[in-house]
RNA sequence: GGCGCCAUAGCCAAGCGGUAAGGCAGAGGUCUGCAAAACCUUUAUUCCCCAGUUCGAUUCUGGGUGGCGCCUCCA
């Protein structure tokens, strides 16, 4: 497969090494809920990581999450409590809306404040090494000691200073170096004792650490939002790489941002939308469904009527599967002409959806296949179907819907009771009571049931 | 100032040298007690503009115009 690289600026062949990919991306600030700008970057990195497992590798994922820094001590002085108690508390929010979105847990979600230890270590070294040095309380990177820093960036030193907008500082030696190691500044501040004194360590550091603890060094892929690149992801090179002597990644994969009314949607611009409320109104899957629909890296913006869209053709495909599911129930005969050739069509399309696929991740093409496929598949089972066609739809199209996050949950519901129901107005309808019949059908709706009828019998969903 | 990205129907969005996928919305129809779902038909003589290359360009090149991002915390 191809894969846009940051690094090179170009598609790559993306060659997996003994069925085993390595991947790292930067979890979120768990100072709040998160919008969909946010969740962008882990829908998009929980797709690369599902299609990877889909085509047969082990795929070892962790993402962090950062539970100290600047916003999470402002989060905690202004609500009167402390850094670890609003750190867990939206580490809880956070899996309520990543599951919630179909993201998948990572193998490994590392927090910063566990791995102390390791940050101190890189920093040790990168002071042994002559690139780093301690002003004051702090630690910081030597900038100049790296002659292939900005790399990832393509930007030079020359170009960064004729930008102007860099912070300048007397404490530091050149204006690009940056914090490795803060020392404490308040009392009461949450802290760490370190070689330097008590302090905590510096935003990019974090992430040199874990990766390096959790997946070693040369990863396959390291993942992250188009913003990170500068400084983050230029300044976690520079850092592992000097340290180490190593290759921090192979890959380096950035999603675009959500816009606004064509800005881009931040926390800072207060331009943001929480996935928490827009999924309460159109539901997780409709966010998933909008954050694929189009390609990773292209910006895209954001609106009421993008999710109402996204929500009525997720929910196509939902009715399709329980098109599937029904005529599943009522499957017989022998496979008709009609359905193999319609397997033959699935067959062919899903080799399209994955040649999408293999191109830098074309969600948006491959999604085109899945609608193919379909219309196909509805039109196929109308009339019913044989289990050999049914096994055959299980088998190709299911799985697709499946691995982008569309397929339908387990059903846990009362089962019985609405069978009953359903029993009831079809006495109902047989007496030709239809405004009996439409009662129980409208009470049935207010409790989330979908009841259709079809020649085969009623059908019925959850809304 | 430096480094990049983008411009396709009412909306969203693929395609990137051979004559415009798909979804939503709209219109008409089939089916249905009604409804829902589904299916059928229909909706871009044309891909921001102007040159150029080519037998042929939405796709390549040059120049415009418009929009966006990074260079500062940020997904």
């Amino acid at each position: 497969m191809k894969l846009y690289n940051t690094l090179t600026r170009q598609k790559e062949d993306f060659v997996i090494r003994n069925n085993e990919v390595k991947m790292y991306v930067c979890g979120p600030t768990v100072y709040n809920y998160f919008h969909i700008g946010n969740a962008r970057c882990f829908v998009v990195f929980d797709m690369l990581r599902r299609y990877l497992e889909y085509i047969g590798n082990k795929v070892t994922f962790v993402q962090n999450f950062t539970d100290v820094d600047d916003k999470l001590i402002r989060a905690a002085k202004e609500n009167g409590t402390t850094v670890p108690a609003i750190a867990e508390k939206f580490i809880n929010e956070y899996f309520t809306d990543a599951r919630g979105l179909g993201v998948h847990d990572a193998t490994i979600h590392p927090r910063a404040t566990e791995n102390i230890d390791k940050i101190i270590e890189i920093v040790e070294s990168l002071i042994e090494k002559g690139h780093a040095y301690v002003s004051g309380n702090d630690v910081y990177f030597d900038s100049q000691s790296d002659s292939e820093y900005g790399k990832l960036s393509h930007y030079n030193m020359e170009d960064l200073e004729a930008g102007a907008r860099i912070d300048v500082n007397e404490i530091k030696k050149h204006p690009f170096d940056f914090a490795l190691w803060k020392g404490k500044k308040e009392e009461g501040e949450i802290s760490w004792t370190s070689p330097w004194g008590e302090g905590r360590p510096g935003w990019h550091i974090e992430c040199s650490a874990m990766v390096n603890r959790y997946l070693g060094t040369d990863i396959d892929i390291h993942g992250g939002g188009v913003d990170l690149i500068f400084p983050h992801h230029e300044n976690e090179i520079a850092q592992s790489e000097c340290a180490t002597g190593c290759t921090l990644a192979r890959f380096w994969l950035h999603n675009g941002h959500i816009n606004v009314d064509n800005k881009k949607m931040s926390k800072s611009a207060g331009n943001f939308f929480l996935v928490r409320d827009a999924s309460a109104k159109y539901g997780y899957k409709a966010v998933r469904f909008f954050l694929l629909s189009s390609h990773y890296r292209s910006p895209i913006n954001y609106n009421d009527e993008i999710l109402s869209q996204s929500l009525a053709a997720v929910e196509r495909l939902n009715n399709c599967i329980s098109n599937i599911d029904f005529a599943a129930k009522n499957a017989a005969g022998e496979l008709s002409d009609a359905e193999s050739k319609s397997i033959e069509y699935m067959n062919a399309k899903k080799v399209s959806f994955m040649d999408a696929m293999d191109d830098d991740l074309n969600t948006a093409d491959a999604i085109g296949y899945l609608f193919e496929m379909t219309r196909d598949i509805n039109t196929t089972i109308a009339g019913g179907a044989s289990k050999e066609y049914i096994n055959a739809v299980m088998d190709i199209y299911v799985p697709l819907c499946d691995l982008l996050g569309f397929g339908k949950e387990e059903e846990t519901g009362d089962v019985a009771y609405i069978e009953e129901m359903i029993a009831k107005r079809a006495e109902a309808k047989k007496a030709k009571n239809y405004a009996e019949a439409d009662a129980i059908r409208e009470e049935l709706k207010q409790q989330g049931i979908i009841l259709e009828d079809t020649p085969q019998g009623v059908k019925w969903k959850r809304a």
